[in-house]
RNA sequence: GGAGAGGUGGGUGAGUGGCUGAAACCAACAGUUUGCUAAACUGUCGUACGGGAAACUGUACCGGGGGUUCGAAUCCCCCCCUCUCCGCCA
């Protein structure tokens, strides 16, 4: 959510700028500016209103003490006509504040001037690309055709369980994939990150704080009964640690690293290109998350960056980084790269993880705050990272991995995995 | 799930109708003093919105929502949460 006073201060360049996400801001901000000025004018009627009020009161205590009770009556008539009048501001103040709110969560963050206009995908911006590795030519099966032919993850089972995007992974394919978990966890608090392990359900105000609600209310699969949200990553949960607190300023940034399985309804996205592991309802991830002061968080950025590229690195997965387009970017973040690794069983990319900068559009529906050194308060910004989703990233290391003798396992992950062959 | 207790500022905790945005203590921050560390002393020390160049000032907030009253942290109702005991249980 944008800042309100920023709206009302730089009104023209929030409208311009968001023309970059293809989003005609004219017409909502102009409402947003004239419910604002609706609540500041009820509001000030109201605090006078109060005002007096209370003076009133105080009034009618000091007389009461000096035994004049008689003298309140007069008094107490003209409080109750402030009364009347106060709830008649009270009620256009609540008005308007809510249609404020519903306008606000409506916009969405602005691009970073850095980010490429356009419309879809194919407007992005290859940024990086470290795709050497990719092979020449020669016969590679698609991962699906692999975790049959090796028996370690079980579509079909798991449809039964469950239903469709559900797999059993089983033998090598389940310790393939903690060996995957382990490894990202490892490199991730020698990086710095601080691990945590949060819940996988959310309330709504959680889900509401950083994003995920309203706007994409039907991808979260969603607990009737006690009115929780299976999250749909990490990220929820764990930047939600920060909400409604105000930090010291020597305190960040706070890096935190966290391990979870995600949960996705994927409503209206089932079509050719989600084969086996492209795209699933469950699926595990560890999630960097960081809370940054403003000067630092496109620093924090391209720190985070390298990092995800050095982890595909050690994988030995060519990759390559895309510069997000205004139009495919997300309704929250301000600057995003995907990565992208290359499926060469598919040959295609596959997006295995998304970093971006929220700046302080999160913070402020969170009211995650920070106190400078003169003890001043400011939203503070937020990042965060896939580092890595396992699912892809298991099915372009098995596509790219496999010989005639079988799966061979990465150098970074034969100690994590204790074998060295999937056969 | 049942019974009881309780939710006050960063923490402990006083406050049961007006002089309380909130005592006191601790922590934190700044300063004084001491050869350093420490101690002692002095001062500062909630958030949001509005007004003001600023000093400062108005309003709201004592888990959340509603009510009683001229006036509520304090009384009443509903909800949420925490703790203790019991039950159930990985």
């Amino acid at each position: 959510m944008l800042q309100l006073s920023f709206i009302r201060e730089k009104t023209a360049e929030v409208i311009d700028r968001l023309k970059l996400k293809n989003f005609d801001g004219t017409q909502v901000i102009g409402e947003i500016i004239r419910f604002d000025d609706i609540r500041r004018e009820s509001q000030k009627a109201l605090d006078e209103l109060q005002a007096q009020s209370n003076a009133i009161a105080k009034e009618i205590g000091i007389l009461f003490k000096q035994g004049k009770a008689s003298e309140t009556n007069a008094l107490k008539e003209k409080t109750a006509e402030l009364k009347t009048k106060a709830k008649e501001f009270e009620i256009k103040l609540e008005a308007a504040r809510k249609e404020l709110d519903d306008l606000l969560v409506r916009v969405p963050n602005l691009p970073h001037p850095g980010v490429p206009s356009g419309r879809s995908a194919e407007d992005n911006e290859i940024v990086q690309s470290e795709d050497a590795m990719i092979p020449a030519d020669g016969e590679y099966l698609p991962h699906w055709e692999l975790i049959t032919k090796y028996d370690i993850i079980d579509f079909v089972t798991g449809t039964k369980i469950t239903g469709s995007g559900f797999p059993v992974y089983k033998g090598k394919g389940a310790r393939l994939q903690r060996a995957l978990v382990n490894f990202f966890l490892d490199q991730a608090i020698a990086a710095g990150y601080f691990e945590v392990q949060p819940p996988y359900m959310v309330n709504a105000a959680s889900a509401f704080a950083t994003g995920q609600l309203p706007d994409k209310d039907g991808q979260m699969y969603h607990d009737l009964t006690d009115d929780l949200y299976l999250i749909p990553t990490a990220e929820v949960p764990v930047t939600n640690i920060y909400r409604d607190s105000i930090l010291k300023v020597q305190d960040l940034p706070c890096k935190n690293v966290a391990y979870s399985a995600c949960f996705r309804r994927e409503a209206g996205s089932w079509g050719k290109d989600v084969r086996g592991l492209n795209r699933l309802h469950q699926f595990d991830k560890v999630e960097i998350v960081q809370v940054t002061v403003p000067e630092k968080s496109y620093h924090a950025l391209e720190e985070m960056r390298e990092y995800v590229a050095g982890l595909l690195r050690k994988l030995e997965l060519p990759f390559r980084i895309v510069k997000l387009c205004g139009g495919d970017m997300s309704f929250t973040s301000a600057l995003t790269y995907d990565f992208e690794v290359w499926s060469v069983g598919q040959k295609r990319w596959l997006e295995v993880s998304s970093v971006s900068n929220f700046e302080a559009f999160q913070s402020n529906r969170l009211k995650l705050r920070y106190k400078d050194e003169n003890g001043k308060i400011h939203l503070a910004h937020t990042l965060n990272g896939s580092a890595l989703a396992l699912p892809r990233i298991v099915a372009a290391l098995l596509e790219i991995n496999q010989t005639p003798e079988g799966i061979r396992v990465p150098e970074v992950l034969k100690s994590y995995c204790r074998f060295e062959m999937i056969n």
